[in-house]
DNA sequence: CCCCTATGTAAGATAGTGCTTAAATACTTA
DNA sequence: TAAGTATTTAAGCACTATCTTACATAGGGG
């Protein structure tokens, strides 16, 4: 999870995943939407993106295809939701370990 | 958002959010669950998470109670679930967008 | 008032990140 | 197999983050 919390606190990488988000993308495309940065610079987000699981690769060819792992997101979600979500699901959390707690004894 | 992702990266701040979840705690209580790190390395990642909107502070005398702001999170937790979400939610994105394109000539 | 506790701020060392340019790798096509 | 396209890897540099120690601030109690 650190790591793909990691790779998400970039703002080029969150739009990189935007990008692929609804499919496939070739690595040149997804340069191509950076004017600002050198094909390299993204080749290196890619890099990070994958590492953490976040991005599948492919070969097609000359080019590499990438495309967003949901599933690499689960944990990172996990805890964000887990910390987001209200006093509501804190009260239910507090009373199944209570029970659990009365369980063990 | 970019400063609260920034703020979540960092493994000791997520367990500093952790502790803070479920009430006020001190500074100096939250400092006690870090021994390996200093006080003031612990005050400048409340400062960070303070900052970033993810933690509130009140004044108790002597000492500083922090407390998980829940809706500074929303909307980082908004984007990670964005891409975390399944293709369903992602085909009636599609849908909507042709919609409004539709809508729009 | 003086001292103790709780906490934050400042300054500096160290490590990590993100960028760039140059070179390497890999596939495609003539 | 030579040349072209797509992409990654390497090396180096500037900027940022995180930690540490030393100091400053502020409230509480004798």
């Amino acid at each position: 999870m650190d790591e793909a919390l990691r790779a998400v606190a970039d703002p080029t990488r969150r739009a990189i995943l935007l990008l692929v988000r609804d499919g496939e993308v070739a690595a040149g495309d997804l340069a191509r939407h950076f004017p600002g940065i050198s094909r390299p610079a993204v080749s290196q987000h890619l890099r990070v993106l994958t590492s953490a699981g976040l991005l599948g690769v492919r070969r097609d060819g000359n080019r590499r295809l990438y495309r967003l792992r949901r599933e690499g997101l689960a944990e990172a979600a996990g805890f964000i939701q887990d910390m987001w979500s209200d006093r509501l699901d804190l009260l239910k959390r507090a009373a199944e370990q209570e029970e659990n707690e009365q369980g063990a004894r």
